[in-house]
DNA sequence: ATAGTTAGTTCCATAAAAGAACTTAGTTCG
DNA sequence: CGAACTAAGTTCTTTTATGGAACTAACTAT
């Protein structure tokens, strides 16, 4: 399994990670849904070489996570946004985050937390199926190569 | 935001990634999930180096997301198996493969899904919150720093 | 004309990953 | 007994990716 061969993987977890799996583009695309759109506030919230920025932003761009949009015409400038294929990672970004605060802890330091814009109410993410409503336990999936 | 740095953060998305967020990490415990527990097994399925996984294997270990169990005294030989802390990265990984299922062809190969187990029907992920029932959606959600 | 803004690019040093061979502590086969 | 085999690593060397800082383009504001 070679990292640039990851997208012709039959397995969805390898083609996933050929688009989100690096050090830098899940943190991106946590900038993007905190509504950062541009170049340099992304570069300065996230510490990350503009090089680097650059080289992620044209890939999320090339994989349809991303669009370039024009918002000023002379000189050109441009931000990114999230495509509806980007905005579909959000529960992946929501599960990862219960995660890291149930088991990551942020050595001493406070940690963000996600609360209901509505009520203020804590956010308890659980994942269910569409079709049953039952909660998605490991032991009652199995995985097949389909179609 | 350093990337040897990046678990004290209070971004958990930070914290989260510290962990689980480079090029290996997700598919070693994908094999993980799917009951892979030795190094020789994983070292063949995922064609990824005996260094780097022998290094993610000890850096997983070290952050309580596998442990090492001996299954054979002489010579004496460990196994990987997720512990707690690991298997709760479930939704992390279903949500990354519903996305990758929905967005991320694989160029004309047949995909992996997750079927039921028990009724053999598709599974379809979303995200609720366990308090109100309700799907999450990023509209409905913000992220303040807590405690 | 000089400085400031925004989104990059270029260059070089350092760190991480790929690839292949070697090691350790045994067991099994002939 | 010795040679081959096994499993889980480690040790090299080469290639690739990232970090850090400076530079550029195409403007606008003073």
């Amino acid at each position: 399994m070679k990292w640039n061969e990851l997208h012709k993987e039959a397995c969805p977890v390898a083609r996933g990670l050929s688009v989100v799996g690096d050090r830098w583009t899940m943190l991106v695309l946590r900038d993007c849904f905190l509504g950062v759109r541009r170049f340099e506030q992304m570069q300065e919230r996230l510490g990350i070489t503009r090089h680097v920025l650059s080289d992620r932003l044209r890939k999320l761009e090339t994989a349809g996570v991303l669009r370039r949009e024009l918002y000023q015409q002379r000189p050109q400038r441009y931000e990114y946004r999230l495509t509806e294929r980007g905005k579909a990672l959000y529960p992946m970004l929501v599960s990862l985050i219960d995660w890291a605060n149930a088991h990551v802890p942020p050595e001493g330091e406070p940690s963000v937390k996600l609360l209901s814009r509505e009520t203020g109410d804590p956010i308890a993410p659980v994942l269910v199926d569409a079709n049953t409503g039952k909660n998605i336990s490991h032991r009652d999936v199995k995985a097949v190569v389909a179609e």
